[in-house]
DNA sequence: AGCACGCCGACT
DNA sequence: GTCGGCGTGCTC
């Protein structure tokens, strides 16, 4: 008998291990570790993934599989390995790491269904008025779980549980001609005079070329109803048979072939090691540091057709938001139908497919977001993680991977290389290059030499001393409208969406909280009200203060929204466009704006974050930056490093082609050092700054960092929890390790329940992770059942 | 995570 | 007496 051991769908400590199942007869043989199965567990039937064969088993109640969901293991040997080290380094479930790599899809749904048995009673059939079963949902709505509770118990009706699987292919029909085409001639004579419709559809089978054509395409070019079609197939002179379909994303789209432009010699050196490396099969992670235009991209493209030559494959990594259509073009342009695409705006089915185009090997490279990193290559070649220092590539739920780590434990396993790609490296990863455990590559002139534009920083505080309230620099205003009259296009950016961050009573001074979190709400103009961007709690703009009842109550703080309103009154002549998470939510919305602006059609293109990225428009020659503190207050140790990032990205959209481009950053703090150096966009010399900043705080990347959260409704109970977890590492961990904590964490209460966290600062501890394991397996029985809730994450970027 | 089982208080 | 509340422990 073979047993299989399985990984059941339950994330949860005390499930957290292999259940054995044995394997029916008629699926010896076929079922494979890497398939997902669907398992009797308890009384229920589930989804797991078999890890492993066994011949034996020490279980005595053994069970048998139901059945594969799978005719081919959906994750390969590397992939599960790489899972249990996963599990291992992120302090998380097993179950939660499998579905993390592979397409949603993929996630079971699960269904349960009463159906009433062979010898039900009269009183069950008028409650399933006569239907032999009702869905557990339906019986829920309807009221009816009381009293079918009942009947299952005396045996006239039972559950039965389902696993759905989601993973459905698309199929479409097709007609191929079974007879010759010169046969066709006088089959056209041989049809009865008033079948016209077939006649014609013969007609139009002899003039057009080939044998197979999708079935409601050939009735529109033919001009004829479906229903000829069905003639001639019932006639025998067409078959038909449905084929599977890809949901292509990109179907109407043309992309134009590009081919390899000529490096320049600083491109040819950052090259030749990574060829080199490709060449002889070895791994090494390069952290490819070149300034915005420097033509990183060209490399990444000449580097995966030496991949693509040696028959390998390649992985790219790109930000979320940086997944343009421009981005993909570049691409597709290269490699034509070889590349598959992959990110969270395709929709479920689409991105199911673009993984299947990898499975099955139809495709040599994927471009995508974070978990494309996980895309089941078999020959992988090299890695490239583009914008490397984004930290979008670290996932904020479980498990909390990130995509950079993962992207080097493959590369080892493949023996290939693996490129950090940034204008401004993160400062974990230039460390590294420093310290040489990375090969350092740099480019440090544009391509078309052209010069960085100038910054000017602008003082706010200045602005105001000579009675400047606006949001608007005179500088910045005056650039604005001298842009307007040259008919070039400028570039506005702002990060923050919304209209006013908060609301204030000028007698009081008083503050609107949100009464379940600890944290001020925001207004929000369209619909007039007051939301909490933690909990969404919404209520109504107070007229007067609820402190004081003065009627003194200001908007303070701005958002995109604003802006919007107060350009359209400065600026009446000027044509804006706004581009944020609130206009870009529906699908192609965000294509849209970016071919509005592109055109032409716009004169300020106004927005957040996503509009720092991979825009590259020849007629934007002026950048301005609203509010560069935005970022920098944050209670976060990378606060420094995400404004500089921010801002010398952002900088890089002005002046990249013929016109000349400058930029203007207004900022309340312009003495900080990161603004300072952002502005001389001198990177090595804020890297030096900052090095010494995080190595007085004692944060990464000379210390490793865990994060341990705390949150549950009693606050007293928050505090005795986080303060013995917290003594409980102490005695666990070495002398060199700094234990903060515990304080509460940066918003202290989220929906009604406050959140408590201990910070440890660590270099090599070997025991921690065994330490913080514990901490779980010791609180399970309270999290489970007191709505306790305690999370682990492994080198955070979010310390909310 | 779900689900059954089992033990207690509140009604028919 | 029975219904149904939720604490406890198990799932190959």
């Amino acid at each position: 008998m073979t047993i299989a051991q399985v990984i059941v769908d339950v994330p949860s400590l005390g499930t957290d291990r292999v259940f054995d199942y044995s394997i029916p007869k008629k699926w010896e043989g076929m079922i494979q570790p890497g398939m997902r199965v669907a398992v009797p567990f308890g009384p229920r039937s589930i989804q797991g993934f078999v890890v492993r064969l066994n011949e034996h088993t020490d279980v005595e109640k053994i069970k048998n599989i139901i059945q594969p969901l799978d005719l081919a293991p959906v994750l390969n040997e590397e992939l599960l390995q790489l899972g249990n080290w996963m599990t291992r380094e992120t302090i998380s479930y097993k179950v939660s790491v499998f579905h993390a790599m592979l397409p949603v899809a993929m996630k079971a749904k699960y269904e349960k269904i009463i159906r009433k048995k062979d010898d039900a009673s009269l009183f069950l059939d008028e409650l399933l008025e006569g239907k032999q079963e009702i869905s557990w949902k339906e019986a829920e709505k309807r009221n009816l779980l009381p009293a079918l509770y009942k009947e299952i118990q005396s045996g006239n009706a039972e559950v039965i549980y389902f696993v759905k699987n989601r993973a459905r292919k698309k199929l479409k029909r097709v007609v191929e001609l079974t007879v010759e085409k010169d046969k066709l001639e006088e089959l056209l004579h041989a049809l009865p005079s008033n079948a016209v419709n077939q006649k014609k559809l013969v007609f139009h089978l002899l003039q057009s070329n080939n044998g197979m054509s999708e079935a409601a395409d050939l009735a529109k070019k033919a001009e004829v109803p479906a229903s000829a079609i069905k003639a001639l197939v019932k006639k025998g002179i067409l078959s038909e048979h449905m084929v599977e379909e890809y949901r292509d994303p990109y179907e109407h789209k043309d992309f134009k072939k590009t081919s390899p432009l000529p490096l320049t010699n600083e491109q040819q050196t950052a090259m030749k090691p990574i060829l080199q490396s490709i060449e002889q099969q070895s791994h090494e992670t390069f952290l490819l540091y070149g300034v915005t235009g420097s033509g990183k991209t060209e490399v990444y493209l000449q580097a995966i057709q030496e991949v693509i030559k040696q028959g390998k494959e390649a992985i790219v990594l790109v930000p979320e938001i940086a997944l343009t259509p421009q981005m993909v073009e570049r691409f597709k342009g290269r490699f034509g139908s070889d590349v598959a695409v992959l990110h969270s705006r395709l929709s479920i089915g689409e991105q199911y497919d673009e993984w299947r185009k990898i499975q099955k090997k139809e495709v040599k490279v994927v471009v995508g977001a974070r978990s494309a990193i996980f895309a089941p290559f078999e020959h992988l070649g090299i890695i490239i993680i583009d914008e490397e220092h984004e930290s979008s590539y670290k996932q904020e739920e479980i498990p909390r991977y990130h995509a950079r780590d993962v992207a080097i434990k493959r590369g080892e396993y493949h023996q290939c290389p693996v490129i950090l790609g940034s204008a401004t490296p993160s400062l974990e990863s230039f460390a590294r290059a420093q310290k040489g455990v990375y090969h350092l590559l740099t480019l440090s002139k544009r391509m078309n030499d052209r010069a960085m534009p100038p910054v000017s920083v602008v003082d706010m505080r200045e602005e105001l001393r000579s009675g400047n309230r606006s949001m608007f620099s005179t500088e910045l205003f005056e650039r604005i409208k001298d842009r307007l009259q040259k008919k070039e296009q400028t570039v506005l950016f702002l990060n923050r969406r919304g209209h006013s961050t908060f609301i204030m009573c000028r007698d009081c001074g008083y503050v609107m909280q949100c009464p379940h979190c600890d944290i001020s709400m925001t207004y929000h103009r369209s619909s007039n009200e007051m939301k909490c961007h933690y909990c969404g709690f919404q209520t109504g703009v107070p007229t007067e203060c609820p402190e004081c009842s003065s009627n003194h109550i200001r908007y303070f703080g701005m958002g995109t929204q604003k802006v919007e309103e107060e350009l359209v009154k400065l600026l009446p002549e000027a044509r804006i466009v706004r581009m944020d998470v609130d206009t870009t939510t529906r699908k192609g919305a965000h294509e849209r704006i970016l071919e509005h602006f592109q055109s032409g059609k716009a004169d300020i293109l106004l927005g957040t974050q996503m509009i720092a990225k991979g825009l590259d428009f020849p007629n934007i020659t002026l950048v301005g930056v609203l509010s560069a503190d935005t970022t920098l207050h944050l209670p976060d140790f990378r606060a420094a490093e995400k404004t500089f990032q921010l801002l010398t990205q952002v900088s890089g959209r002005a002046g990249r082609h013929e016109l000349l481009g400058e930029v203007v950053v207004q900022t309340y703090t312009p003495e900080h050092y990161s603004i300072q150096l952002a502005a001389m966009q001198d990177y090595q010399r804020f890297y030096n700054e900052e090095m010494s900043m995080r190595k007085i705080g004692s944060y990464p990347p000379f210390y490793y960092l865990a994060l341990v959260t705390v949150i549950h409704e009693d606050l007293l109970q928050v505090v005795t929890v986080t303060e013995k977890i917290s003594s409980f590492l102490k005695s666990n961990i070495s002398k060199e390790a700094i234990l903060l904590g515990p304080v509460a964490s940066p918003i202290p209460k989220i929906n009604n329940r406050y959140r408590y966290q201990c910070l440890i600062k660590y270099k090599r501890e070997p025991n921690l992770f065994s330490a913080l394991r514990k901490i779980l397996e010791h609180y399970n029985p309270q999290t489970s059942r007191d709505g306790l809730s305690i999370t682990i994450d492994i080198n955070p970027y979010n310390m909310m």
